[in-house]
DNA sequence: TTACTTTATAGAATCGGTTCCATGTGTTAA
DNA sequence: TTAACACATGGAACCGATTCTATAAAGTAA
């Protein structure tokens, strides 16, 4: 590999001349920057971005912690904060945390020593102290890691609010809704809470249920639906996350429920498995481009030492599909 | 940020000592070493890897280059690459090649700046030559990038033959399959090349539409069914991607098509939509775990510079669903 | 006791860049 | 004519680690 030297030597010039029209700072003459060019040329010449990183104090690398990059919801979201990142300069370095491993200190490890600029945080196991005394850019995303580091998270008490509102005045009177694990608290808890609340200011029959762990595996959901099913078969409406309340869907349909003349299903995300079933499933909509983007600006802002939001709300919406009663 | 010198100066040693500690390498003098433990602690150090990374010309990063990491297929072997990768030790760097982007040629030009030690290439855009000519790792995940560069790709042949038999074998006698753009050539050009081969050969009717160019976006695929069924409405088999066989289902199902009686659709790919959907998809799964573990394994080969199989090819399979006639 | 090995450490050189400082031109204003 | 300034360049110092070399004390076999 042709270092700065070779090719500082190859052109008879110093070091610190290449430099310089590597970075198009100072001052060259035309030619002298002729000759380094041609020089680089001829080395195959590529300056070394490790040397730059360490001088720099920069790599320009944002981790995204997520449980699973294969699910739907975090692959939207991925896939906007890489695209949101490279606009900004930044590299995305992905990490799935699959249950219960050492992962994540590992990869807040790697930031602590600078192989990366920032983290956005996904997927959370921790205890808040822990994050609280890591002074590198850290963003929650649907996490809430401490006083002061900032998080991103969709208005869940709002879709919550919508989709109870929805079946309510569909006329459906005996609701369930399928709720992730409490173990870990998250503002995604916050629409079952509403949920629940709006059910019982209306009077409406309403049970949750806890889902055992999130290993966000669907055919594990499959099995989950079928024992729902066992247990609440004459619900009329479900309230879940796209992947579970698909499964629901299943499950009911098979046992010769009437989708939505006899239930009525709201899922929450709006990933692409809302669309692609021929009974396209009506949910609550997060807005992934626009939590990519909040999620990009507050970490490149944290980089820069700017100053920033620390609780911001994505607004949500809800999509008709066709597992719910047309409205009139 | 406290450095090595400051952890060695407020131990009393010498940075080679704080060195041998970190590395646990040659000698250290047992309260030596928790002198500079407990140096490290008080100055809650964290080594620079950075630093390191450039003493060492590694970085343990390896690229991913996908057309959309939210598309389903990508998304599943991103998951599984991403653990493949982690285990033996490396971290896993994305990036979207949006259409047309000069995305791919900035993310070699890292790889040549040494910010990452390697690349799989699961998409392409630019001339044989201009791989050919990169020295550093390079694999293909389903691009065939030069002669030197190894590939890993399904046996889309027999994905194809697997397909075409399958209708056959139902009775269908005028298919239709959609084909991805032949701009660029990929292996998975093969299956369908195969799939027509074998219609010709049984004598059974088949139409070939090329799409226009892969945005991966649902929604447009669903006007393309549209499309396709106005012009196609008698077909009675289908054959393409998980995405655009659920595209052709809705658009076929829509107008009073009868899934699996009137019109068989098998997918390719065996993603997550072909189950979450209350009629799963018949389709041919690629083995995604075993894709994304030969292209760890290689690229790995490739940085540590072992020899490397060019060409390999993972097996497929059909999984039944219901979108087409059950087997007797 | 001598000679050799093992243990233990400090510090310089190195990785490949960037930036700063010193130095030396040529040009222009006073 | 000379001071002031823009232009142009080389090279040292530095970023923060690793590794190598030099040195020396302690242990051990003859």
């Amino acid at each position: 590999m042709a270092s700065i030297k070779d090719v500082a030597k190859h052109a008879g010039v110093g070091v610190g001349t290449v430099s310089r029209v590597l970075n198009n700072t100072g001052y060259v003459a035309p030619d002298t920057r002729d000759r380094i060019e041609a020089a680089m040329m001829e080395l195959d010449y590529h300056p070394n971005e490790m040397a730059r990183n360490l001088f720099r104090n920069r790599t320009n690398i944002i981790g995204f912690l997520i449980p699973d990059i294969a699910h739907p919801f975090f692959g939207l979201v991925a896939r906007h904060l890489e695209m949101e990142l490279y606009d900004k300069g930044y590299k995305t370095l992905i990490c799935n945390i699959t249950q219960k491993s050492t992962r994540e200190r590992e990869f807040l490890d790697m930031l602590r020593r600078h192989m990366m600029d920032g983290i956005v945080m996904g997927a959370h196991s921790l205890d808040i102290e822990e994050y609280e005394k890591i002074p590198d850019p850290i963003v929650g995303f649907d996490r809430v890691l401490g006083n002061n580091i900032p998080c991103i998270a969709s208005d869940h008490k709002k879709g919550g609010r919508l989709a109870a509102e929805r079946l309510i005045k569909e006329g459906r009177k005996h609701l369930l809704q399928l709720a992730g694990t409490k173990t870990v608290t998250t503002p995604s808890l916050e629409r079952h809470q509403e949920f629940e609340r709006i059910c019982r200011e209306y009077g409406v029959k309403i049970d949750s249920v806890e889902m055992p762990w999130n290993d966000f595996d669907f055919k594990s959901y499959l099995y989950i639906a079928e024992d729902i099913y066992e247990e609440y078969p004459h619900v009329d409406g479900i309230f879940s996350t796209d992947m579970v309340a698909s499964a629901c869907l299943r499950a009911y349909a098979k046992h010769g429920a009437h989708i939505p003349t006899d239930v009525s299903i709201i899922g929450y995300d709006g990933s692409l498995i809302t669309e692609t079933a021929s009974l396209r499933l009506t949910c609550i909509v997060q807005n992934t481009p626009r939590i990519a983007q909040q999620l990009a600006e507050t970490v490149c802002a944290l980089v820069k030492k700017q100053p920033v939001t620390l609780h911001q709300q994505i607004d949500v919406y809800l999509r008709e599909g066709d597992t719910t009663l047309p409205q009139l």
